[in-house]
DNA sequence: TGTCAATTGTCAGCGGCTGTCACTAGCCTC
DNA sequence: GAGGCTAGTGACAGCCGCTGACAATTGACA
């Protein structure tokens, strides 16, 4: 069974969380001090960094969740579906189910808000497009073995994957600075733009 | 003409500059205090701090530079030409007129082994893939000029922009971990990785 | 040459982060 | 269930990046 002290460090490491995108979300990321979440929950600022390895780490732990997800969605794709229909399948569902992985720490919607944080700070948003090329090589990874592929030397895997993340980057910028912040308009707006990829890159867009 | 205080600025600010990328490319970028460049320019930290807005610029001002020569190649490319087209033809021109835009300020070879600092420093990288992402939205604006189009309401010129910007990350990241880190190596590199990726989405891996 | 303005140095201080060490509290054995 | 063991914590000191404030200096220009 569970021992007490790992209940315990669970308790804090949540508590500290929370705290913190709670305080990140209303005072914003700068304004906050590691102090403050410390104090809050009544914990020496050193604690705090035993459980992340920084601030960031902090802001963008929910993120990591939803990522863990998507990756994992990717790996029960089957097998003899095509590598770009896999990604957009994996990431519609990772959508999907966002609140079953979310909800265990935090309410969805403080996840959503702590998006919005991410992409309006400097510091944030950089940590976290390098969190996304970490994840694109895994992924890369995932497809290459998926068809029998070696990943350093057939350079098509990470292209495709790179291709797909910048494609969900756009989609993500324009839903987070949109009017509906919602789940759904997410997914809309995913499937809209995977569509339109094709066309942008080879028709005229004059002649529309 | 040029009044003494302007150039005596000019060559604090190279100082500074050359000082920084030599002392981060031989010990490292963490290695390397603030304190130290300084030091070494004969000048107080501060005056550092006049210059850079902090470590980190000082770190990626000389990519800034290329990248700022990049914009412009795409601004002067001609009109008729189809927006993907223009973008390749502005990158693999700016790769060859490098040494025009870094040599004023210190040897490209310095230049080039700055890049591998970047690519192998977390928190540079970070920064460094978030100008990607403002220089991303410049062209896409750009192109959207050039198309008569309106960048927010037309997704298109940023999906454009974006998946080419994917595809040059993928490149960028092959190049600085391979054996030949010359510019020659670039220019074949970037060739090669733009016509596969057009086979790299539609057509299947395993029957090569 | 003397006045004005730009540039720099000095000092003080905040916030993120780390190493160290002593102390507490859960765990496990006998 | 007493005692030893160790994981987890707090307290303290200190480094580094960065900023504000003010004084000192140095070039510009009448």
């Amino acid at each position: 069974m569970e021992t007490l002290r790992a209940r315990k460090k669970q308790r804090t490491r949540d508590a500290l969380l929370r705290t913190a995108v709670e305080l990140f979300t209303t005072r914003g990321y700068e304004e906050t001090t590691v102090d403050e979440i410390a104090e809050a929950v009544d914990v020496s600022q050193r604690t705090f960094f035993r459980y992340f390895a920084g601030k960031e780490e902090a802001a963008l732990a929910l993120q990591e969740l939803a990522v863990l997800r998507f990756v994992e969605a990717v790996r029960e794709r089957p097998a003899d579906e095509a590598p770009v229909q896999a990604l957009r399948q994996a990431v519609l569902e990772g959508w999907d189910t966002l609140h079953e992985v979310i909800e265990a720490v935090v309410p969805v919607e403080l996840y959503l808000r702590m998006h919005r944080v991410i992409e309006s700070t400097p510091v944030l948003l950089a940590a976290h497009l390098r969190r996304n090329e970490e994840t694109e090589d895994t992924i890369a990874r995932v497809l290459a073995e998926r068809e029998g592929l070696d990943v350093d030397a057939d350079p098509r895997p990470r292209l495709a994957v790179a291709v797909f993340g910048g494609v969900m980057r756009v989609t993500e910028r324009q839903w987070s600075t949109g009017e509906d912040f919602s789940v759904e308009a997410m997914r809309a707006l995913t499937i809209s733009y995977l569509e339109q990829v094709g066309p942008a890159l080879t028709e005229r867009w004059r002649t529309r």
